[in-house]
DNA sequence: TCCAAAACAGTTTTT
DNA sequence: CTGTTTTGGA
């Protein structure tokens, strides 16, 4: 007899829901209903008695994942949100430290640094330090740290073996003491801060293993180092981490995923149930067909295959074109006639592989007058109108907050300019002591007044503000501020002046969500930047990158810009395994379609304000083509023989200098490589990809190349 | 302090 | 080509 939660689901599904309380890796292929699996396994669990609310650790990466897993979990069964710990890797850390800040050496009112504010950070010190930043970009640096944090690594434990590694190494040191002065903690900071209070306190990691019997992390193949071995300390020995994930879906490797994660998760922990979720309930057969093949060409898979029971459905439809401007006008028209024959606009996607696509796209549609949203952009807790007001706010919380002074200062403008600010921090300097000490120890000089004037107004704040509830607290913040006048006064500041409005709004919700506590409210502030831009349920065609299409699902599918260059983008071609990536993203993107998926390249392109030819991606070689349906003019599978100019030149030599796209050569100095480009003849320049040395752009009359 | 011109960069991105 | 950041002059 089958559990009543289990019953809709399959075989495997149901297996993995009911497995008893012992470590096991969940493999979910896209669209296998991963997240049922994943909210029914808890509400199994607690529904069974086996586990209580308080003893479940349940991770996700993004804040809405975690929302979602919670709302339905919550319309299986009653619960208190407040007692669960559900939430992100960050969200969870933050919220371990917010209980033990004393032992995490921590103050009370910790802020937490975005990437924008750590950059600006380090940019301080570099300046400070009187450091070349030609030499050391401040860009170089915050990668640098953020790696080494997401290793493990604090400034003591890097490696140097050479003045410019020793360099590095000491700006890293510079930085911690820096956040430890402020009082300030960066994302991966929150990480590895929990990480060390866990490993060090031997009774805190003990009460926090006893607690939670059952840890489930969603979208396993995507933890970096840091995360996994933080998720390990809480495992312990006793404890049951159930995790899910899919391999094939990794494509975020570039900001410190680590797939190996779920191969070592394997043998560290023994695991003995290792489950395939491989029943696709989204894609009908040819595009699962498209997508297992593809994704067959990469190495080290841990292994996995999807099926359906859903017919073959409709071939791949491949639209190539001349230009981008005509691959725009085909997505545009065919996705107006998908409208006409009674498909939502929201259920159409375009996809592509970077952001700069979307622009001709956008401008086709804008024409046409096709209503469209774009994903990504500004963010509602990024907008300038905001920061300023958060960092009043950090500042009423933690006057020692240095970035925050810094920002709202002179802003509105009240005469504390960059000759007085300089000499704060110069003063601050000698004396190790906060911005804000420095100010009001008078080391102002000529602009002391104004700065008084500063920091009795952010103490007058700081007075109105006990006892206040958090909406009238922000509130009175703008007016104090003068940040409500300064963009009323401001003709285009209506726009600004109504998102302030939005924050008294976002106050009053986290009150009555969360709790009424400035710090906390900072908290969510930084780590949920909110949605992308309004809009969100308007019926519009979505347009986004792959990357952020991932999770989601949708009727028809446009995926374009599949050439040789984009995607794979140029960046990838040199290394096996970011090539890998590219194809996982290619896996990605296929896997979002439901019924219809268009496949449209084009042979030349603008970018950069240059027009640059390429080939088809091999990803398109690599889908059988008997799956394929290629729409315009009976273009041949491989490489372009249409009758456009430019084909020719894709397919045979220029007689100026014998070179053609595709061609294989050799140079003297970097070795052999592909012919990707060429313009200007003979006295031209040809790009050649080679393969040690990378693309470049060298000059035909000069570059010896031998053709192969 | 502010604005305009010049210089520059230009995959993917959540927290 | 184009959006962003830096620089320099009024």
């Amino acid at each position: 007899m089958p559990h009543p939660l289990t019953a809709n689901l399959n075989p495997e599904q149901a297996a993995a829901v009911e497995l008893p309380p012992e470590h096991a890796l969940i493999l979910a292929g896209a669209g296998s209903g991963k997240t049922s699996v994943l909210t029914t396994r808890i509400a199994w669990l607690l529904s069974t008695g086996q586990c209580s609310p308080a003893g479940l650790l349940s991770v996700t990466f993004t804040n809405k994942a975690a929302k979602e897993m919670l709302l339905r979990i919550t319309s299986m069964m009653p619960l208190n949100p407040r007692g669960l710990w559900m939430g992100t890797f960050h969200g969870l850390c933050n919220r371990m430290l917010r209980l033990h800040w004393r032992d995490a050496g921590l103050p009370e009112a910790f802020a937490i640094l975005d990437s924008a504010e750590q950059l600006s950070l380090i940019k301080r010190i570099l300046k400070a330090l009187n450091i070349d930043d030609e030499k050391y970009p401040a860009k170089v640096l915050q990668h640098y740290i953020n790696a080494h944090k997401e290793n493990g690594r604090r400034a003591g434990d890097v490696d140097t073996w050479d003045d410019y590694s020793r360099m590095l190494r000491l700006i890293y040191e510079e930085y911690e003491k820096q956040c430890q002065r402020e009082g300030v903690a960066d994302f991966s900071e929150l990480l590895l801060r929990c990480y060390e209070l866990l490993s060090k306190n031997e009774s805190l990691r003990a009460h926090y293993q006893s607690r939670f019997r059952h840890i489930l992390v969603d979208e396993f193949q995507d933890t970096n180092k840091l995360q996994y071995a933080w998720l390990k300390l809480l495992a312990g020995k006793e404890n049951a981490l159930f995790a899910v994930g899919d391999d094939d879906q990794s494509i975020y490797a570039f900001r410190g995923a680590n797939v190996g994660n779920m191969h070592d998760f394997q043998t560290e922990f023994s695991v003995k149930h290792v489950i395939r979720l491989e029943q696709n309930y989204r894609s009908q057969g040819n595009i699962l067909d498209a997508a297992n093949a593809v994704i067959a060409n990469n190495r080290n898979r841990l292994g996995k295959e999807l099926w359906t029971s859903e017919p073959a459905g409709e071939p791949i439809r491949v639209f190539e074109a001349a230009t981008d401007f005509e691959e725009a006008a085909f997505i545009v028209e065919e996705a107006q006639s998908l409208i006409r024959d009674g498909n939502r606009a929201n259920d159409i996607a375009i996809l592509y592989r970077a952001n700069a696509q979307s622009r001709v796209i956008e401008h086709a549609l804008f024409t046409a007058g096709v209503p469209y949203r774009v994903y990504g952009g500004l963010r509602f807790f990024e907008r300038q109108e905001i920061k300023h007001a958060l960092a009043y706010l950090r500042l009423i919380a933690n006057p020692g907050d240095d970035n925050a002074l810094l920002r709202v200062m002179n802003f509105p403008t009240r005469g504390i300019g960059a000759r007085t600010i300089e000499s704060i921090q110069e003063s601050a300097r000698n004396a190790g002591t906060s911005l804000w000490q420095a100010a009001c120890s008078g080391a102002a000089g000529r602009g002391a007044a104004a700065v008084k004037k500063f920091a009795e107004m952010i103490e007058g704040m700081r007075q109105q503000a006990t006892g206040l509830a958090m909406p009238e607290l922000v509130d009175m913040m703008l007016d104090l501020s003068g940040l409500r006048a300064h963009y009323k006064a401001d003709k285009e500041g209506e726009e600004r002046l109504a998102n302030l409005g939005e924050l008294i709004n976002a106050a009053t919700n986290f009150v009555q969500e969360d709790e009424n506590n400035l710090i906390a409210f900072l908290s969510h502030a930084s780590l949920e930047a909110g949605d992308h831009q309004a809009g969100a349920h308007e019926e519009a065609l979505q347009l986004m990158t792959v990357h952020a299409s991932k999770g989601l699902e949708f009727h028809a599918v446009f995926l374009c810009g599949l050439e040789e260059g984009l995607f794979p983008h140029d960046n990838s071609m040199n290394d096996a395994n970011a090539v890998e990536e590219e194809r996982r993203l290619m896996y990605v993107a296929i896997t979002r379609a439901r019924r219809r998926l268009y496949i449209t390249l084009a042979q030349s392109r603008m970018l950069h304000g240059q027009t640059r030819y390429a080939v088809a991606s091999r990803f398109m070689q690599e889908i059988p083509q008997q799956l394929l349906k290629f729409l315009n003019r009976g273009y041949a599978p491989q490489g372009y023989s249409g009758p456009a100019t430019l084909a020719s030149k894709i397919k045979s030599p220029t007689p100026e200098h014998g070179l053609a796209i595709g061609m294989n050569v050799e140079h003297p100095k970097f070795g052999r490589g592909v012919v990707t480009d060429y313009e200007g003849g003979a006295s031209g320049n040809v790009q050649v990809n080679f393969a040690d040395a990378g693309s470049k752009w060298l000059a035909v009359a000069y570059a010896k190349l031998k053709a192969l």
